[in-house]
DNA sequence: TATACATATGAACAGATGAGCATATGTATA
DNA sequence: TATACATATGCTCATCTGTTCATATGTATA
């Protein structure tokens, strides 16, 4: 259990009269990390903007999607060609394609009977590209 | 079933003598797209390192490693402070450094009884503002 | 060296996730 | 409109993941 940190600090609360810890200082040295842990907290986004930012990067974390975006990178795809060409059932890739487009990762647009999805955003390069330069060290 | 589809077509392979699809082309519209499709796979990297960089991306795909990152952006912290600011237990703090420390994201330094946390690497920063590009739009 | 503090780690469990199957929906054409 | 093709989706299952608990390891100090 974790009952004697209860006091939960938050970002949002105004944090003048709140004390992080119920116990006295001991030391300077002790205040000081006070004052850092406290301007950690203000600087701090908000809750729900890092949980959106950990699911966007849960999209990213799955090599089969990975994979699809990065047959994206150049040219628009039906589902057909991205399931050949990754050796994937439709299924699967229809599965991943929903998760994709509720990211607003890819967009498609419907030629007949194909459906073809293309990258929705130039940001699916930069960060893909971000990670590539860490993995490749 | 898709047992028609099992013709597998594979980066690694040579493909010069390989056809796409067991049919015979249909048409130069589908011959196109088996050009598109063997120009794409030829360009996708490596799946070892597709692999890498999903499993890159899985570690910032949580929200608990995304604060921890976060609250490290201005400075190094301890494991204890870490917890104590995002009211989190600090065996799950440990656990989560652990793997932040196995993918390099985070560096650490001894200190006495205390073990000091800090970024290990300028992609982190990279990383996660082209994500939060992303979601705040 | 005994004790307390700080961190790390193994085991277990609940919840999340991805793949495949079966089937539904959408579209073109005979 | 019946049929075939292309895609989407509900369901299930095996696997993975994050947290907690209990405890081990590491460090400083009385």
């Amino acid at each position: 259990m974790s009952e004697k940190r209860e006091t939960v600090i938050r970002a949002d609360a105004n944090s003048d009269n709140e004390t992080l810890a119920p116990e006295p200082f001991e030391s300077e040295f002790l205040a000081a990390r006070e004052d850092v842990v406290k301007k950690v907290l203000s600087q701090q986004p908000d809750d729900e903007i890092l949980y959106d930012l950990a699911e966007l990067f849960k999209v990213f974390g799955d090599s089969t999607r990975i994979k699809i975006l990065y047959s994206l990178f150049e040219t628009e795809l039906c589902v057909y060609d991205i399931a050949r060409l990754l050796n994937l059932s439709q299924s699967s890739v229809s599965h991943q394609l929903r998760i994709l487009k509720n990211s607003k990762l890819v967009k498609f647009r419907r030629e007949g009977k194909s459906v073809f999805y293309s990258l929705d955003d130039e940001h699916v390069r930069s960060i893909i590209s971000m990670g590539m330069e860490h993995v490749e060290e």
